[in-house]
RNA sequence: GCCCACAUAGUUCAAUGGAUAGAAUAAGGUCCUCCUAAGACUUAGAUGUAGGUUCGAUUCCUACUGUGGGUGCCA
């Protein structure tokens, strides 16, 4: 938590608090259990830096109007010590705080020697989170869901770590069961029909490009030796010569879109070690399966979920669903993380229940698991929408993709929108007017900033510290609205941490950029009177120090020239 | 049918239950002898429908309408 705003909110809340003891031993309000009040920022300016709602959610408690309460808590305020320098009745009820000049200088000052650490906060200490996010097929290219899923699962991971969480990223690999099964049968026809006609790709197989180019790079290697094996043999030689490379491949793209885990966990290793096994047979202890039909059923009704779900098939092989319990198992109890956080597209939603219900089955509080949903992305080419499904290989692959958009612009791109809304993404304005994405407007704002620097520093000036009393001259309405963005920082991480939000502060950075062009416009820096302008570098300087601090967070960068 | 999410300006998006609903883009009009015009200023333009909860609703609840997704012994 920033200190200085910390500080000034606890201030005003304590003052409030104290005014109305005072009220109340005079007895000007009724005595009463006092409920919470808000001490927030309010959106207009004029309203000064912090509004309190106590008057108004009071209001049943001391059987008076709002405006009356306000009344008596302003009339028993003690200023003393503080950071407040005025305070006025407003509105319905509210009670406006504005702050003293050296409130502004002390945020400045705090800003300049944290540095690259501002913004950080202990709000998530001595918590472990696993991020898991991505976690894409390994039959195929990755696509565009993929890529809205990694840069928001990054950065997601970027905000908690920010807030003080101990964070872990992780890829979860496919690599066992059915999925992989019609991977082999793929890369089995495709090798085969390079030896004989008349062989057809049934309509559940995956019809892409990348299937037949491992075919022929497999047959390059193997020529026909395998076409007269076993099928069995046949399919999984061709699996185990195309799977390491599928995700190597991922591994290689994600890293290119500048997305780097701390672990790749492969399903097969729950199998190997027998998790999955010992999962099953957990959950029959759990007295909430029963068998029907040959199959093993988990009473998912007695968790309040609509329907129940089978776990083992009548032919004895475990549903899908039966490893992802033993993976969070694994993530929640075998390696204990407090916390695990799933980035999964909404098509997943109603399977969330379900593996909670088996979570709890199991005596893991479900609650632990945290499931961000992200709406679909919808391509969007020349006004229409292109349906893409991986299937019929059309689907735009994350490659792609960062072929025609540069990677600045993508991962900004895909952190404009909160999660749970929908995304069109239209090829033509990422790809065609590139230049208008908003990433641009917040590094030419830093551009900007360095090229003062650059310039006061030709002629010999360098930025020195300030006194308070120097920074208090920071008084225009634009170097006073740019203090009290970069003053939220902290506050907008934490809150992007509570929320799952990471679009949140793509938004603040935008709005911090538009704050620092305004004042840019209106104030100027080199020429002015030494002591202002030595307060003004010192403002610019902390602009780019929060504006580099969320860039970096977003793994964009922080140009110096544009 | 049932379940979930979403619905705000022409378009794409904002707004811990708060004061005059903000941006961007598209349309019209200004500003470079001045630290980067990839900028600033300015004129117009919006809460799907009907109820409810309360000091106060874009936000919470109910119904309706529309869009997307789910509802497999697929993942």
């Amino acid at each position: 938590m920033s200190v200085i705003v910390e500080k000034a909110r606890e201030q005003i809340r304590d003052t409030v608090l104290k005014a109305v003891m005072t009220a109340t031993q005079k007895g000007e309000l009724e005595t009463a259990e006092l409920t919470p009040f808000a001490v927030e920022v309010p959106s207009n300016r004029e309203h000064g830096d912090y509004a309190v709602n106590a008057a108004m959610v009071w209001a049943k408690l001391f059987h008076k109007a709002p405006r009356m309460i306000a009344q008596s808590i302003c009339d028993n305020i003690d200023l003393k010590d503080t950071y407040i320098d005025r305070f006025e009745i407003a509105g319905a009820g509210f009670i406006n705080f504005f702050l003293s000049d050296g409130y502004y200088a002390d945020i400045l000052a705090d800003i300049k020697q944290k540095g690259e650490n501002y913004g950080k906060s202990d709000y998530g200490k001595g918590r472990k989170v696993l991020v898991e996010f991505v976690s894409a097929n390994p039959t195929g290219p990755m696509h565009i869901g993929n890529a809205r899923g990694g840069a928001l699962g990054d950065c997601l991971a970027s905000v908690l770590q920010s807030a003080g969480f101990e964070t872990e990223r992780e890829f979860y690999i496919n690599d066992a069961g059915n999925q992989i099964n019609k991977f082999g049968l793929s890369l089995d026809l495709r090798y085969r029909q390079l030896y004989s006609d008349g062989i057809e790709m049934p309509e559940d197989s995956y019809h892409g490009e990348d299937i037949i180019a491992h075919a022929k790079a497999f047959a390059k290697e193997y020529g026909d030796s395998y076409i007269e094996k076993s099928e069995e043999e046949r399919r999984a030689k061709l699996v185990e010569f195309a799977l390491p490379k599928n995700i190597q491949g991922l591994h290689d793209d994600l890293l290119k879109y500048r997305i780097e885990y701390n672990t790749w966990f492969k399903e097969s290793s729950l199998h190997e070690s027998g998790e999955t096994l010992r999962i099953t047979e957990l959950l029959k202890k759990s007295g909430y399966t029963y068998e029907s039909e040959d199959a093993l059923w988990f009473k998912a009704t007695d968790f309040g979920c609509d329907k129940d779900f089978v776990l083992v098939r009548a032919n004895g092989v475990p549903t899908y669903i039966v490893p992802d319990i033993a993976y969070h198992y694994n993530k929640l109890v075998t390696r204990g993380f407090d916390r695990a956080i799933d980035i999964l597209g909404a098509d997943h939603h109603g399977y969330v229940p379900r593996l909670k219900a088996a979570l709890k089955a199991l005596g893991v509080d479900e609650t632990r698991l945290d499931v961000v949903l992200m709406q679909m992305v919808r391509l969007v080419r020349d006004g229409e929408v292109i349906k893409a499904s991986k299937r019929s290989g059309k689907a735009i692959t994350l490659v792609t993709l960062l072929d025609e958009v540069p990677i600045d612009a993508a991962r900004f791109f895909f952190n404009l929108r909160e999660p749970n809304s929908h995304f069109d993404f239209d090829l033509d304005l990422a790809v065609n007017q590139s230049n208008s994405n908003p990433v641009y407007y917040v590094q030419y704002a830093y551009a900007r900033i360095c090229s003062i620097i650059r310039n006061l520093s030709a002629q010999g000036i360098n930025m020195r510290d300030c006194t308070r009393l120097e920074l208090s001259a920071l008084k225009t309405d634009e170097e006073r609205e740019l203090i009290l963005h970069l003053a939220s920082f902290t506050d907008e991480i934490i809150t992007s941490a509570k929320t799952y939000d990471p679009a949140r502060i793509t938004h603040y950075v935008m709005e911090l950029a538009t704050k620092f062009h305004k004042f840019y416009s209106v104030c100027r820096v080199k020429g002015e009177d030494e002591p202002i302008m030595q307060a003004r570098l010192n403002l610019c300087n902390d602009t780019a120090i929060v504006i580099k601090n969320v860039l970096s967070m977003l793994k964009i960068e922080a140009p110096e020239k544009m």
